[in-house]
Formats: structure tokens, C-alpha cells, sequence
DNA sequence: CGATATTTGTGATATGTATCACATAGCCAC
DNA sequence: GTGGCTATGTGATACATATCACAAATATCG
């Protein structure tokens, strides 16, 4: 950990640039970056926490394994805020974030964190703001787990890594076979599958965890359809 | 519609509370109060909207008909604000809002809304506290979907309505069975089925929408397990 | 009150996906 | 390299649930 001036580091932050001067400074007293390799844990679940933490760079699972099962329940790209909920309302974390890639984090405490909203309207709203963003991609996803069928949710999977996170059709999968199922709420042998049946039918091309989007139209078609 | 003194008629509101008393002032005079029947449209999806609605008084279902198909999405029982997301984004809701029970919505001028979100901090803090709330509840709910088997999200249902939003162990279901199975995502047959099953192991009495809960433990267990 | 529409229950069948079992491939440690 | 570990692919089977078809019950409305 290391004490940064908040003042060039956060500034990617729509919420932070409301921040007026002095709040900055009183940040970059309260506030600890973290750098984080893939697949290590940032917080987990039911542990207790008084931080806020700032994606600053970087991609992050949400997940939780409260049935024995690990789910995963949502990415997150750079930049963003974590665990509000959880440390808003009671300080225990409601689920563990674990990197996806490497990634860089600033813990914030969350009384300063409090102490912005209440002084800032400006950072206040920006922050209502996501969360209301993050409302509605949730809504997105319960919608996509209730009335899609298996394919639909793997072809939404390959769609949201080509246009959310990597912005091309071809990529690196950060993710196992495994932890694509328990993120779409299907079995690993089904993602295979699919996987190869999109493969099979020049949808995709797929040689391990390098998948490239031949016929992006189709994909869409079969998102849509579920 | 009739104008109102929100003074006495938001009070109840966590969020209303923190505004001073000439914010209040301002708020009846942007706000419009108007009482719905069970069934009622409160906003449609895609509709433009410039209004935050409160919701004081009542039972409200959040859904979409996005695929042709309607899927409910959320309850929200009083006092809660509805449309925060579409509307403070792009101002188009991203859903529709329909009375479930006899309700009584204030409808909030947006600029107002925002007005307050910026000018006083801890009304904006008692929303972002609701949001983040909510997000918690988005996740529990896409967990079910994805993991819990069809008996498991009916018995999550009655005990949600039984805990939530009746605190009784016996009411009048305020769905149809088709209902039941478009927020659960799973079809009217299957409901049909659970619930028969249900009542002849006597976990619950049903006849019609009337259902009592007989044995709310083992409901508890059916619904962990999946 | 009767006629019609809507909701509900239930059996038979079709379908999609989980699960199981096992083979193969890739990867790391020694 | 060899041995053990994990990730992946693939077939056979089991199972849960959707779908279809129809009957019965209930609500709605003139």
C-alpha cells in the first residue's frame, strides 16, 4: 500500500471530479492503492469492511458462494465503485470481489466517503448515478437468466467480453469453461458444448480460451431469440 | 391529481425527512399526488418520462414485456421511489410500473428531485442508501433464478409475500398463477403444479388465491436447497 | 340469470440441460 | 522427461420443466 494525491489518481472518475480541492486532499490522506495480479481476492464475503473501494484500472468479479457453489453475479470494468452496498448498510461485505486482470484499487474509508455525499451534492449524484446505471443492468441480467435458454446466455456471455470489456471480436476468455457456467447458470459440460456447436458453425472460431466472433449478426439473433 | 402539503404527506419517508422546510415547500409545489386501483398503469416502458414517482401508500409490481412475454421484475411495497434509473439517466423508462394493491403515488418533477439531490446531502445520502439496498436484493434474485429449481422459487415466492409483504402466514395472493410463474420465471402449469404438491404435503393450504403457510420450515428448507 | 371469457388443474409428451463417466489435453513441479 | 493435477471435450442417461391438449372451475358482463 501506498499513499497517492488523489488528485491525479482519481480524476478518471466522473463522481470524483466533483470533489473540490480541499475534499481531495483530505482523500488522498484516507485513501490506500492496492495493486492486484488476476485471480487475486480484493474482499470477500461476510468478512467486515469500512472501505469503499475505487476501480481505478482494471476488471473485477463480483460473486459469492453462499449455496457451496461459486456464482458469479456481475464484471466490473475500470472505472468503478465497489461494495457500497454492503459497507452502507451494515459493513459486511455481501459478496467477494476477486480480479479477473491485473488491476489497481484504492481503498477509501468510508466515513470520508460518507462525508463527501453529504457535503457534495455534485459527487453525490454521480454516484446515484451508477447505481441506478447498475439497477438496470441488473434487471438486464434477471431478465436473461429467467427466459434464456443455454445457448442465448453464452452467446450474451461471448457478446458483452467482445463489446463491454475488450471492444473486438477476438479476445482472450478470462475465464474457465467452469467459471463462464457459473456466471450464466449453466453446467461447464453445456458451455463446452455450445461453445463448440458456435464453433462448428463458423458463428465463432475457438482454440482454447482465444475465441474470435466470425458472424457477430447470428450471435445477436441467437442472444435475442434465447 | 391534487396538489398537497408534502410536509405531512412524505414524512414517512426516510429520504423526505432529511429535507429542510422550505425544500418541502418547493416540493408541493412540483408535486402531484394521484391514487391507483389494483391493476393500474403507473408508467409504461419506453414512455418518457420527466417525473420521480414516490410511492407512499401500497403494493407495486415492476415489469417488461421486452421479449413478447411479460416478466415482472420487482415488488416494491411503500415507501419507496419508483424510475429513479431511466429517468434520471435518459429520462425513458426502462420499465413499466403497475399497481398490484389499491396505491398512492406522489409524482416529483425530476429538476426538483435533482435540486434536493444536490443541495442537501443527506437526502441524497438516504438514496443512495435505498439504491444500494436495492442492489443487494437484484443479487439474491438473480441467484435464485440461476440456481434454484422451479419448487424452490415458488416457495421463495410465499414466504416472501408471507414475511415482506403481509407479515401473516396466511393472504390473498395478489397473482395469478400466470403471474406467479412470469416473476419467477417459470410457466402457469408448473406453478399450478408446485402449489398442488405443496398443499398436499401440507406445507401450505391453498384454495384459489387464498393461501396459508402450515409449515413454514420445511418451506425455508425447500427454498435454500433449490 | 345465463352466456362468455378467463383462470386453473392435470395428464401425456417433447425438449433442454444436468449429471455421470470417461478420455484427452495441457500445465506445473520435481 | 515423468507423474500428478486441472481443464476440457463428448457420449449416454436421467430428470425437470415446458408445451400441448383439454376439462373444470370461476369470474365477468350484458
Amino acid at each position: 500500500m501506498q499513499k497517492t494525491l488523489c488528485q491525479s489518481c482519481i480524476l478518471q472518475s466522473d463522481a470524483a471530479i466533483k470533489l473540490i480541492k480541499n475534499q481531495l486532499n483530505e482523500l488522498t490522506d484516507h485513501c490506500s492503492r492496492v495493486e492486484f495480479k488476476p485471480g487475486e481476492i480484493i474482499f470477500k464475503e461476510n468478512a467486515i469492511s469500512t472501505n469503499v473501494v475505487y476501480i481505478q484500472r482494471g476488471l473485477v468479479k463480483i460473486h459469492t458462494d453462499n449455496f457451496s457453489k461459486d456464482r458469479i453475479l456481475r464484471l466490473t470494468k475500470a472505472p468503478s465503485y465497489l461494495c457500497l452496498p454492503g459497507v452502507l448498510g451494515d459493513s459486511i461485505n455481501r459478496f467477494s470481489a476477486t480480479t479477473i486482470e491485473p488491476t489497481l484499487a484504492c481503498f477509501i474509508d468510508i466515513h470520508v466517503f460518507k462525508k463527501f455525499i453529504l457535503e457534495n451534492g455534485d459527487f453525490a449524484y454521480q454516484i446515484i448515478l451508477a447505481l441506478s446505471q447498475n439497477e438496470i443492468k441488473s434487471f438486464q441480467v434477471s431478465l436473461n437468466l429467467a427466459q434464456k435458454q443455454a445457448n442465448g446466455r453464452v452467446a450474451d456471455a461471448l457478446l458483452y467480453f467482445a463489446r463491454e470489456i475488450y471492444n473486438s471480436q477476438a479476445f482472450m476468455l478470462p475465464f474457465s469453461r467452469q467459471e463462464l457456467g457459473d456466471w450464466m447458470g449453466i453446467s461447464r459440460e453445456s458451455v463446452s458444448r455450445i461453445l463448440g456447436e458456435f464453433h462448428s458453425a463458423h458463428i465463432i472460431y475457438q482454440n482454447g480460451k482465444e475465441i474470435t466472433i466470425l458472424n457477430e449478426e447470428l450471435l445477436e439473433q441467437i442472444s435475442q431469440k434465447g
